[in-house]
DNA sequence: ATTCTTTATCGTAATATTGCAATTAAATAA
DNA sequence: TTATTTAATTGCAATATTACGATAAAGAAT
């Protein structure tokens, strides 16, 4: 039916695979990474580093602030995005998490 | 066009892209962390864990299993599934890198 | 051999995602 | 005011995902 049961999972279950997805597409990763390369923060040179058209890569920014992966603060008839450092740990100490659990159990 | 412009993008873009959306699902997140609860593995009592028909799950797990987050090794009739600890230790250090340049560079 | 158990696959319906051309909205520059 | 720039939104087509009933495949148990 296309249409996922997220009711039937936990919160945080939901949280962490919504984050995921965000990230679950090259161009938003590439995003990401040329958001980390450049020392001061961009607006839609972006959409000149992607092979995507515009609103594509505007449909990608939407989803990656969506997720709060990204913040964009406008700035006069630009919008100036950024990292939002927050996601990105929190899903890194889940993974701390889940990993430092995989040691303790055994494997077939 | 709903088809993704994978060749545009670099290969470890794909690859944690590739990771990244086979955890973008709550139900896939429920069997990796249930897999982690168990000592012993496990075969097909995932089924009864979760809240999807058996066809459903077979499904996710195979998605875990293309994105070498689970192995899966054939016991007499059932199969014993299990983390593959490799894919998150990957993930893992791609974010330890991503998150380590964060600090460095100011945000708008 | 037959039945049971376990899991994968097929087929299908509902919905979501990806991508872009065209347009709109809103601030800036002329 | 009238361009111009920048980015979001709309509308649409192509494809992917999610879910499950029905069925198949393959070993175990009887």
């Amino acid at each position: 039916m296309g249409v996922t049961k997220k009711e039937h999972f936990t919160t945080q279950q939901n949280d962490i695979a919504n984050i995921a997805k965000a990230l679950g597409h090259p161009a938003r990763i590439a995003i990401i990474e040329y958001l980390l390369n450049v020392d001061t923060c961009i607006c839609g040179d972006i959409v000149n580093e992607l092979p995507l058209a515009q609103p594509t890569v505007s449909q990608h920014l939407k989803e990656l602030k969506n997720a709060n992966l990204i913040r964009g603060n406008i700035e006069g008839n630009a919008i100036c995005y950024c990292i939002n450092p927050e996601t990105l740990t929190h899903l890194q100490d889940y993974f701390l998490k889940i990993i430092a659990k995989i040691n303790k159990s055994t494997c077939c």
